[in-house]
DNA sequence: ATTAAAATTCAAAAAATTATCACATGGTTT
DNA sequence: AAACCATGTGATAATTTTTTGAATTTTAAT
């Protein structure tokens, strides 16, 4: 799994530090823009997954920031403010914040809610995947993470089964190793090709004798794929 | 659709009358309330099928409003807001509202909004009137905070009780912990996703050996589901 | 038929994920 | 105050999957 991208914009050094550090620490690469400007330039370049952006910068307060940000991305922010008697949550909101923090805060509850912020995003963008993939005698659905043959549910590894999904929802079209190693394991995989004539083998085992329809066809000297009769 | 009952609660007197107009139009039975105050009282009164929500009302504002309602129906609110721009569902829909609509809408819109949340509604309400969920040897009641295992009640803390029912009410469906946590212990708790992990097998050792028809199944690499044969 | 490249297979190592435990915490009850 | 319970945490054990490296087999072309 990739790293998690967070960029900070705060003018406090001291902040920074210690924020930058703790988070690390936690497996997360941090970057950090000491002004708006700098900020949204970074957050261009740097793509993060996740911004924590304080409200008083420089050149750009964090209100300005955070609704040009919003005009190009739906990415999680993370708000930190001073002021927490003023503070007015619907207006962040508004703006389009995910959360706020405020200062002086403490860096394990900051890292807890970056955690939080995160799960929310992404169980949300995980939702809505309905997608099954039936042909004869054979039925694959991510959402259950279930594959059935012939009508019977059979236990499959998660790699497996997706590398399946992939080819099953693209049959008939040839994939490399790489572009498999690309499209399932993904872009940042480093590993040896060898990795996905395995889990062809493995899920050939499975497949073994189930439907004449269809089968994971090698293609000599370029790759595999999903072959429908 | 027979003298359906709808509680209109906003100020401004020209978008009152104009939906007032349109939804008598179409059939709906309409009061208006002009605050929040009011709006409550009416509530009371009234005994509406459906709400129309304002949020910027003069003495008590529409999140209020919702608030209280909430506190003793479940009837359906649609909400009217007037931020068109960054709105953030989220805050309304933990209030409980169940739709949303931007000022200045148009009066066909809302007259499907109204429809839809009622079929919707009404759809749950006759559909399980009780919240219970029932397989081979399992029932458990939210209303009563119960589970019964084989027809004997079974005690079991809340968060249990939760996380089982919301796994065994989408059967066969699997869950990340995140998923888990976002829609059990909610979105804005801030905790580790091996607490899921606890809970699980606290439930299966109450679970143990009750029935062979339905599990609390690990999915490898995912998360879990409750599982049907 | 020979050869070199490519694919398959195997088993063991490595990595990742889950299960489980004992204890900490905070709130309630006795 | 003591005992209790629900819940959450961190550490460790157990399990499963994934990857790797090498041996073996197959393929396509000469």
């Amino acid at each position: 799994m990739m790293d998690t991208k967070i960029l900070l914009i705060d003018d406090d050094a001291n902040i920074c530090d210690l924020v930058k550090i703790y988070l690390e620490n936690e497996g997360y690469e941090v970057k950090v823009a000491s002004d708006g400007s700098e900020g949204l330039s970074f957050f261009k370049m740097y793509e993060p997954d996740l911004i924590l952006l304080d409200i008083m910068l420089p050149k750009k307060d964090g209100w300005q920031v955070c609704r040009e940000i919003r005009e190009q991305s739906s990415k999680p922010i993370i708000m930190i403010t001073a002021k927490s008697e003023v503070f007015d949550k619907v207006l962040g909101l508004e703006l389009g914040a995910d959360d706020f923090i405020v200062k002086p805060f403490n860096v394990k509850e900051l890292s807890a809610r970056v955690k939080a912020v995160l799960r929310r995003y992404n169980a949300h963008a995980s939702q809505n995947d309905d997608d099954v993939i039936k042909f004869e005698n054979i039925e694959i659905s991510l959402q259950k993470y279930e594959l059935k043959l012939a009508g019977k549910s059979v236990d499959v590894p998660p790699k497996e089964l997706e590398l399946l999904y992939f080819l099953a929802s693209n049959s008939d079209h040839v994939f490399t190793r790489d572009q498999l190693l690309d499209k399932v394991w993904g872009f940042d995989y480093l590993g040896d090709s060898r990795t996905v004539d395995v889990h062809v083998k493995r899920l050939r085992e499975k497949l073994d004798g189930v439907s004449d329809k269809w089968m994971l066809q090698t293609v000599w000297g370029v790759g595999y794929k999903f072959k429908l009769v």
